[in-house]
DNA sequence: CTTTAAAATGAACAATGTTCAAGAAGAATC
DNA sequence: GATTCTTCTTGAACATTGTTCATTTTAAAG
């Protein structure tokens, strides 16, 4: 069996287009929120007809899934570099990466956890089990910082602090509702932090 | 001046059907979820032309920010009848009563904060400041508990405790997202809450 | 009862997601 | 390279849903 794939014309075409049609799609809602997003405009950006984009993405729905499928690949890729010398630090490293960026791509990371599916057809499980992977990079430092927690434990800890942070830089960022100045958000998060671990006996008190 | 208003039998009919299409569309809300709400279907179920809703309303928007401020109205209540006596108490009953409130209203709290308006107009000042204000009941237990603390360090620490309790439900009440149990997310908040306010020194360490 | 002001109506319009028959374009075969 | 075959692309037509407004209806005022 041969690896090199013989990519026909056809298929460069294809995989250029797909490309060109998510860039614009992510360009879109990133720049004007999810809610602006239309299928008209989508096509006449890439220079293709409507048609085409319901060829590649099956529906609307399909183009926004796999934005958001990018939207926490990068995310992933961004937390996984955080340094993970020292656990405590790369904690605090999480949280602040994921402040820069939900900061930096607020409407992509609103599209992914506030889009609805058309009727009840589920979410797919592939982009749940990404997110799932996200907050998983906090097991290991946490494992680390308490040894003699079991797993159960971890995980239920993990998404605690996970989702805790992400409340507080959701809500943080949304200027309609509460409006906190960047810089100061840097600051509670690392406050929130400081509070919660703690707390957790995982910091030693002052 | 005359205090007993005169109400005219148009305005009956007026406020009566007002009443009629909130409670409808409030209901399709809370059932199918925002998404599903369809002027159409207010109207029909509301026994009146869909001119009708608009003509009440202004715009569809106008339908849904009437539901959310009657939510949040409710959510508001709800909170103020925790009992003050302890403040340790009260925050656990203002964290355990948002449980509750958001674990049997997911689809309208969830259209409080996810709603987007059309284009770029504001979200109304007055839905702001009533969601400022429910969590600004958590003021008082707080200084209770850390009288050195100024104004403006309480009033950013419950901010930061209201989101961070937020996102851990409502991230846990999102099935496709983590799928917590109910009566585990109870305790997973109570386990934040005795966490946190051991780090911030208001429990006594174990 | 007549007149008048206000409100309700729903057909028509506008914006937007979706489909599909017809045509275009590349691949395969000779 | 011409012909056939397969696949993809197109965009007009359709479906759904938000929005408007001329007309009709209805309650109030005279």
């Amino acid at each position: 069996m041969n690896n090199v794939q013989e990519e026909s014309l056809r298929d460069q075409k294809k995989n250029r287009r797909r490309l060109h049609i998510l860039e614009i799609a992510r360009s879109i809602i990133a720049t004007k929120g999810l809610r602006s997003l239309k299928v008209r405009d989508v096509a006449e950006a890439a220079g293709c007809s409507v048609g085409s984009v319901y060829n590649e993405f099956g529906d609307f729905d399909g183009v926004i899934l796999t934005v958001n499928r990018e939207t926490v690949q990068a995310l992933t890729v961004r937390l996984g570099r955080v340094p993970a010398e020292d656990p405590v630090r790369q904690l605090y490293g999480l949280a602040e990466t994921y402040l820069e960026f939900f900061a930096d791509n607020a409407n992509l990371l609103r599209s992914l956890f506030e889009h609805r599916m058309e009727d009840d057809r589920p979410y797919p499980d592939d982009i749940l089990q990404m997110v799932m992977d996200a907050f998983a990079l906090m097991h290991p430092p946490l494992v680390r910082l308490l040894p003699d927690a079991d797993d159960v434990k971890i995980a239920l800890l993990s998404r605690t602090l996970f989702s805790a942070v992400h409340g507080i830089i959701s809500l943080g960022l949304e200027e309609r509702m509460v409006a906190v100045p960047p810089q100061m958000l840097r600051q509670q998060v690392t406050q929130f932090l400081d509070a919660h671990l703690l707390g957790l006996g995982i910091l030693p008190a002052r």
